[in-house]
DNA sequence: CAAAATCATTACAAAAATGTAAAGAATAAT
DNA sequence: ATTATTCTTTACATTTTTGTAATGATTTTG
């Protein structure tokens, strides 16, 4: 399970974008997240094919955010910068030597990724791009430091022990 | 986020052990899965190397799962394919153009991936292999066709609203 | 012991992801 | 209009991941 580039890049792009009151330019953008003018331009010519992100080109020009933040889900990011845990190519993707899968059905592993998918999907739709861009404390006291007060998996309320 | 190959085909290299009672050889699992013989050989190799399978040489050998399927958690088989969704090499790969990363503290980014990754983390410790082989039908009905019964996340307990 | 079966290791080939380079097109300021 | 600024596009180079090939080592069986 990885993050992709494109993911961790186009993500801190839009913090970047959220934090910032002005349009943001190719060169500054670059300089503030250390990466190079073409990357940063093919990170932000993606996020504007999905609708993430408004460009104006010359002079005075640059990038926003085409909605206010607390109106983007960190699902609508990635899915504009990747594929989800377990898509609809995934059996495809991974069918082996052959050209499908041998598991053709009742197949264990696609019930594992698919409860997978909506258990990470489900707290990707609750988060949104304003309060990363806030920085919330809270985010890493309760969830880095004490990882013994989660709440939100317990054994009672697991999907996979309902 | 993306299942990498390595673990996709891995768990499915585990799942099958789980479900067989005798030793498997290679030429049995690269049949069962379709996979190439060298390739399922590195594969269980990995798996070897990581203490979740034994192997035995010569006639008659085969590989059989180190531990009872019951003791074997996600967590296990995941850390033995590859790095945690938001690993300890997190901030050097994804350094951009420096040698470490520009945001050196009050990293929002960090942040998102570390609460990200324990939230991944307490599901996964919670699965064991043997709930797998038994191919539980309640994973597939409860969380794939009802996500709307989902009490695992709600904005009560999300841990980004603590 | 010899032969067949089986895992182990190393090096290499192919494909995908990642990142760079260079030239093009649009806009605003002068 | 011209120029500086800025986004856009296409093609390519590099690196990582993925998968293959070939050879070696160990064990059981007869």
């Amino acid at each position: 399970m990885k993050v992709t580039a494109l993911e961790e890049y186009g993500l801190r792009c839009m913090i970047l974008l959220a934090k910032s009151n002005h349009s943001m330019t190719l060169p500054e953008i670059s300089a503030r997240e250390g990466l190079s003018l073409p990357y940063a331009g093919k990170l932000l010519m993606i996020l504007k094919q999905a609708g993430l992100v408004k460009a104006v080109r010359g002079r005075r020009g640059g990038y926003v955010l085409s909605k206010p933040p607390h109106e983007i889900s960190l699902t609508e990011i990635f899915a504009a910068l990747g594929e989800p845990v377990f898509g609809p190519t995934h059996c495809e993707r991974y069918s082996g030597d052959g050209d499908c899968c041998v598991h053709t059905e009742d197949c264990t592993v696609r019930d594992v990724w698919g409860a997978f998918n909506e258990f990470v999907s489900g707290y990707l739709d609750r988060v949104n791009l304003a309060e990363l861009a806030n920085g919330r404390k809270e985010l890493k006291i309760s969830s880095v430091e004490k990882p013994e007060e989660h709440k939100s998996i317990t054994p009672e309320n697991n999907i996979l022990n309902s």
